[in-house]
RNA sequence: GGUCGGAUGUCCGAGUGGCUAGGAGCUGGUCUGCAAAACCAUUUACAGCGGUUCGAAUCCGCUUCCGACCUCCA
C-alpha cells in the first residue's frame, strides 16, 4: 500500500508523511483576518486543507485541526500608517472593532459551511490570546533576541541569524534583504525605531487613536503581525507539531517570522511539514481592488457581479477548486466555472445511476483497481485532479453498465458505489446539494410528471408539451427516459 | 532590480524520458411523438530555437511572454 507523500516547502522536496505521534496529527492553518466579506481568495485554503484533513482521517489518523481567526488585525501600510485594519474598518462603519470581527467571522463560517468544509477542532481568536502572545514575546526577549524601544518590541533578526537560518523557508538571503533594492520608496511606520530594517514587530505601542489596545509589560499596545499564530499553535499543538499550512503569499514574511519567533522560544522549527497552496487569478489576472475584479463568495453564489454570467453553487466552487492541483495557480472564468458545473452534474448523475445497477454473473471491470489508483493519486501530493479523473472513469463504467454495454457482479456494483461514497463524498467532500424543501417539491413535481405521462398516453401532446414548457419556463429541466421522467432545477 | 515559479489542444486542467489524463466545447451516433436531457463515440496539444538520448511535453541551454513574492494579503 502506498503512503502519503507531500511537498514540504521547508525542504523543497516531496516527503513521506510521518506524524510525530503514530495515529495522531496536529495541523495548524492560517485563517482569515476578519475585516471584510469573504472573497474568492479566502476559499481555496479552507477547501485544500479540509481535503487534507479528511484524507488523514480516512487514513486512520486522529487530526487536531486548528484554524485561527485574526480579529486583532494587521497593520495597514502606506497612507494608513500603523493603523489596524479592523480598527480602520470599525471607524469607517462607526462601530466597535469587535462588531466588525464578529460579523465577518460569522459570514466566513457561513461560507465555509456552505462549502462543506468541516469545522476545525479549535478556532482560536487572536484577541483571546493576548496573554499567551505577551508571554511568548517575553520568552523571545529572555533569549536575547528581541529589544524594546519606546513601548514597542522588535525581533532582532541579525542576532537570530547568527545561530539560526533566517530565510530558509522563503528562500531569502538576509544579505539580499539588507540590500533591499527597489524598496526605498516605502516609508514604513516605526522604521526608525528598529535597529535593522529587517527586524519585525512583536509588540507595538498604541497611540490614543488606536481603538484596539491591551496592557502589557511595555505599556498599552497591540501584538505584532506574526506572533498570534506562533502563540496559539504552541498552546494547542505543542512546541513541535506536524503540519502548518497556508497560502504561498504567507511564506514571507509571515511564516518565516513565525519560525524565527518559535525557534527563539523553543529552539525548534514549530512545524515538521510546511504546506502552501498557490493563489487564484480571475480571467488570468491577479485579484486586486485596482482591477475591480474582487468577487465575494456571496456574489459568486448569487451570480451578482459584472464579471459573472450566472450564479455558481457552493459545490460547483468546491469541485472547481479541486480540479486543479493545490500548488498550481487557479484561474476563475465563466467558461471554466460552467465547465465544472456541467462536469459535476455528470458525476452526480452517474452516482444516482450506480445505485440502481443490475448485477451480472460475471464482471468486466476491475473496480478495486480503480479505487487503488485513487489512493495512489491522493498519496502523490494530494493530486485531487487525478482522483476526479478516475471518478469520471467510474462514471463511465456506471453508465455503460446501465446501458447494458458492460457487466459487473453484485460485489463490483457495491464497490463502485463505495468508491463514489468514499472518494467523492467523504474525502473530496463533494456532497449532493439538496434544499430542505426538496422533498415536498419532489412530491409536487412527481404529481405533475405523472399527469404528463397520462396526457402522453392519451396522445394529448398539447397538454404534455404545455406542462413541460411551463415547467421549463420556471427553470426546471425535464428529462424523459425509458423508465419515466425525472426533473432538476 | 533580487528570488522563485509557469507557458499543454477552442477553454479549464493533470502529467517529469517510451504507455488514451480528465472535464467543458465541437462533431457523429443511440434513445425519443417532437424537443431537451442523458448516454456512447470521436476530434484538436505540448511557447520558439538549439542540445543530450535509440526515444523528450518531460532533462540541459538560450530566446520570448506571463505570474508570484520582496509591503497588508488567500
Amino acid at each position: 500500500m502506498s503512503t502519503l507523500h507531500i511537498y514540504n516547502t521547508y525542504s523543497r522536496n516531496m516527503e513521506e508523511f510521518r506524524p510525530l505521534h503514530p495515529s495522531r496529527v496536529g495541523m495548524y492553518v492560517c485563517g482569515p483576518t476578519v475585516y471584510g466579506p469573504p472573497h474568492l481568495g479566502h476559499v481555496r485554503g479552507p477547501v485544500v486543507f479540509d481535503v487534507l484533513r479528511r484524507y488523514l482521517e480516512f487514513s486512520g489518523f486522529a487530526v487536531r485541526h486548528v484554524r485561527n481567526i485574526t480579529d486583532v488585525g494587521h497593520l495597514v501600510g502606506d497612507a494608513d500608517e500603523g493603523e489596524d485594519k479592523l480598527a480602520k474598518q470599525a471607524r469607517l462603519e462607526q462601530i466597535e472593532p469587535m462588531e466588525i470581527a464578529q460579523a465577518y467571522t460569522l459570514s466566513y463560517n457561513e461560507m465555509i459551511r456552505q462549502m462543506n468544509v468541516l469545522p476545525p477542532g479549535i478556532e482560536p481568536r487572536a484577541s483571546g490570546h493576548i496573554i499567551e502572545q505577551i508571554e511568548m514575546i517575553q520568552a523571545v526577549m529572555d533569549a536575547g533576541l528581541a529589544y524594546e524601544v519606546n513601548g514597542s518590541v522588535y525581533f532582532d533578526v541579525f542576532a537570530y541569524a547568527k545561530n539560526y537560518d533566517y530565510g530558509k523557508l522563503s528562500g531569502r538571503v538576509l544579505d539580499d534583504l539588507i540590500a533591499g533594492a527597489g524598496n526605498e520608496s516605502r516609508e514604513l511606520e516605526g522604521q526608525d525605531e528598529k535597529q535593522n530594517p529587517n527586524d519585525f514587530a512583536l509588540w507595538k505601542r498604541a497611540n490614543p487613536e488606536h481603538i484596539m489596545q491591551w496592557s502589557s509589560p511595555w505599556g498599552k499596545g497591540f501584538p505584532g503581525w506574526h506572533i498570534e499564530c506562533s502563540a496559539m499553535a504552541r498552546k494547542y499543538l505543542g512546541d513541535v507539531f506536524d503540519i502548518h499550512g497556508g497560502g504561498m503569499d504567507l511564506l514571507f514574511p509571515h511564516h518565516e517570522s513565525e519560525i524565527a519567533q518559535s525557534t527563539a522560544c523553543t529552539g525548534h522549527n514549530p512545524a515538521r511539514y510546511w504546506i502552501h497552496h498557490n493563489m487564484i487569478t480571475i480571467n488570468g489576472q491577479k485579484m486586486a481592488k485596482s482591477l475591480n475584479n474582487g468577487i465575494t463568495v456571496d456574489q459568486l453564489f448569487a451570480g451578482n457581479h459584472p464579471l459573472l454570467e450566472q450564479a455558481y453553487s457552493p459545490m460547483t466552487l468546491r469541485f472547481f477548486i479541486l480540479q486543479a492541483h493545490y500548488r498550481s495557480t487557479l484561474d476563475f472564468s465563466n467558461e471554466a466555472l460552467s465547465a465544472a458545473e456541467k462536469g459535476l452534474q455528470r458525476l452526480w448523475n452517474a452516482v444516482k445511476v450506480a445505485r440502481n445497477l443490475v448485477a451480472s454473473e460475471s464482471g468486466e471491470y476491475d473496480v478495486q483497481a480503480l479505487a487503488k489508483e485513487c489512493r495512489v493519486s491522493m498519496d502523490d501530493d494530494l493530486n485531487a485532479p487525478q482522483v476526479i479523473a478516475r471518478l469520471f472513469e467510474a462514471a463511465r463504467v456506471a453508465n455503460l453498465v446501465n446501458d447494458g454495454k458492460m457487466k459487473l457482479t453484485a460485489t463490483q456494483i457495491t464497490e463502485l458505489n463505495a468508491l463514489f461514497e468514499t472518494w467523492l463524498v467523504q474525502i473530496l467532500g463533494i456532497a449532493p446539494e439538496e434544499s430542505s424543501d426538496h422533498r415536498a417539491l419532489d412530491g409536487v413535481m412527481q404529481m405533475l410528471l405523472d399527469m404528463r405521462v397520462q396526457a402522453k398516453q392519451d396522445k394529448n401532446y398539447a397538454l404534455s408539451d404545455s406542462i413541460r414548457d411551463r415547467l421549463t419556463a420556471l427553470g426546471f429541466t425535464i428529462k424523459d427516459g425509458k423508465d419515466g421522467s425525472s426533473w432538476s432545477l
